[in-house]
DNA sequence: TGATAAAGTTAACGGTGTCTACAACGTATG
DNA sequence: CATACGTTGTAGACACCGTTAACTTTATCA
């Protein structure tokens, strides 16, 4: 034990602001109900405690929504820094954002769900992630507009994402993953 | 009034289950939370009373799901009726489909959300939708790969009617329409 | 007409978001 | 060290929600 603190419950949690964002992405990630409720109870602490570091339920989904966006945005910056001298194909950018939304398919609804949509730091979070694909893309693709091609790339990526959830295209991953590869050629070609 | 039917409130409404999805629909609409008890109440009945039609929430929302794809496959078949000789750009009916989306909102946030995608007669319309643009796709381009086409087609419109609801895309309709246009014009182009 | 099933009602249970009033704790100041 | 104060947590309440059970009304048909 490094730590060896007093485990006898204190009054002063001491960092419940962040202990519920995570207990609550846990509770997406096991397929429980999110209620602020549940998530107060997984902490260990009373039901009205989380209102002392968040306004509604919405305001602590936000905050929720908000690490996914940067967890995203962590796995999109792993492929690109693995990638060899800066070249970095935007179909592989974005197989990985696919495979998020597979693995974590309630925190990805919530990332977009409608309700939140005018929090300010889920949105920058957001845009982040956008400029990174940008960012890409331009370096990819000097000669093509940037902007322009990282919206046809989220835009294809986040759709084919939804559909595969939604279960309108097959089942069979490996087939997926092609898929998506052939439909990137067909847009990105030469 | 060619129908002298009694107002007095009976107590057999007659047509209580799709009462209740167009009142659901129209609460989506006019942006009210949408709860069994309000739906209940907009159509004048007890908070009991859809349960004789609708085996839980899931099973009323999507119904009305199931509403809002068979409406949108009705505007996307109009344009296509509207079209001279059956070729119909595949841009015009993303353009439809993405302002289906903008002009209802909340119910195209329903008919994707996640909790409702196990649901079979909801999952069949989405499947008539699809067909219909792969219908379109193999028509205006039947040279080539019609379910690869209309996977892509669909991908596209539906991620940049998020991105657009979501709004890290402008706020400029003008603007967003003719992205919407340069963006299939690179994909589907030759 | 009278039995039966369908379609509605009332009342209740536990769960939820949120608010108000109160208690415990950490900390800066005398 | 003592004490006042602002922060953080607690207890309790309210209205609403989804869902179920027990009951009543109505339509249908032998």
């Amino acid at each position: 034990m490094s730590t060896p603190t007093t485990e006898k419950p204190r009054h002063h949690h001491g960092n419940l602001r962040a202990a519920l964002v995570t207990a609550g992405i846990e509770m997406l990630e096991e397929g429980e109900p999110f209620s602020l409720r549940a998530v107060a109870r997984r902490v260990g602490v009373s039901q009205a405690a989380p209102y002392r570091h968040f306004r509604s339920k919405q305001d602590i989904e936000a905050a929720m929504a908000e690490h996914g966006f940067r967890e995203l945005q962590t796995a999109l910056r792993e492929v690109i820094d693995a990638a060899e001298a800066g070249r970095v194909p935007l179909v592989d950018l974005a197989l990985t954002y696919i495979h998020f939304a597979e693995d974590h398919p309630a925190l990805y609804a919530l990332m977009f769900g409608s309700e939140l949509a005018d929090d300010e730091d889920r949105r920058a979070a957001c845009a982040q992630v956008f400029a990174l694909i940008e960012e890409v893309a331009a370096a990819t693709h000097p000669d093509r507009d940037a902007h322009g091609m990282a919206t046809a790339g989220w835009a294809l990526a986040h759709g084919m994402a939804t559909l595969h959830l939604e279960g309108t295209l097959g089942r069979n991953d490996d087939d997926f993953d092609a898929r998506v590869r052939a439909t990137f050629a067909a847009v990105a070609a030469d």
